[in-house]
DNA sequence: TGAAATGTCACTAGTTTTGGGACAGTTGGC
DNA sequence: GCCAACTGTCCCAAAACTAGTGACATTTCA
């Protein structure tokens, strides 16, 4: 889980847009802070905005924006929305296999796995982004 | 976290292992049912020996066993052992951009990332392998 | 002494991830 | 109405990573 950077580039564009608060920012300017392409990010904002964190507005002077207040925008919305693997990525091994072990392995795994994101998701829940750009950034001057 | 298979795979080696009980299984038999190969997983038992949590007997008749009862070996020591990345993998942004979001992202998200790791430690600290026999696994006849 | 294992290295193949270009469609301003 | 500035989306190339596999010296048992 958390394995591509999805996560983390998804949280620096919204404390980004939070940090600018209400303004539209360009996918441009948010690949330079971020420190990717604009193109890739568009695809990243892409998944933000199905899960309503963002709004784009297409045009010029177009762009992303917050679609909530950031006290109002919680991690686990976001790790939903650009996770979409299992908590813990498991090997292939064969169901019907004459060994009893590898035959329950997929089920055993899987229960580890729910039990791993449930609390993973009950954390990130406590975050919001208005926390973190308390706890992290400095104001605006 | 727990991105690749290595956890997983683990897993299956020290249930295995332990349906086994005391005796050892050679890397090939392992492979077998694990559903992989015998040199790869020789590489990963050699983790979980450094991790103490099985033992190794080179020469005829060698393999693997477990070090401890089933009972007093738990999830947390097998994350610690095969997953050397942190949680949240992070992209890389400039710590030095004039924008004061990417200057401090990296501090915001290794605060994330030691949150869930955690989190996702004390969740394994409570399953051992014993209870994942008993759980998942029919005894043997 | 021979057979059967491990431990370890190196190489390969396949997959995934990221980088980046291209371009039609949309919007705002003059 | 036209131009400039964006997004949304597709595609392809490059890079990184993962797992598969073979080889072989070394160890151990009988």
């Amino acid at each position: 889980m958390l394995s591509n950077t999805h996560f983390s580039m998804a949280i620096h564009v919204l404390v980004a847009l939070a940090y600018n608060d209400g303004r539209v920012v360009s996918s441009d300017d948010l690949a330079r802070t971020v420190g990717t392409n604009p193109s890739f990010l568009r695809g990243l904002i892409g998944e933000l905005r199905e899960a309503g964190l963002v709004e784009t507005r297409l045009g010029k002077g177009g762009g992303a924006l917050l679609a909530r207040r950031p006290a109002k925008i919680r991690l686990d919305e976001v790790y939903r929305a650009t996770e979409d693997r299992p908590a813990v990525t498991t090997h292939v091994c064969d169901g019907r296999s004459p060994c009893p072990v590898a035959r329950n392995m997929e089920e055993l795994l899987g229960g580890i796995s729910a039990r791993l994101e449930q609390v993973v998701v009950a954390e990130l829940k406590k975050i919001t982004l208005a926390g973190l750009l308390k706890k992290y950034i400095p104001r605006k001057k």
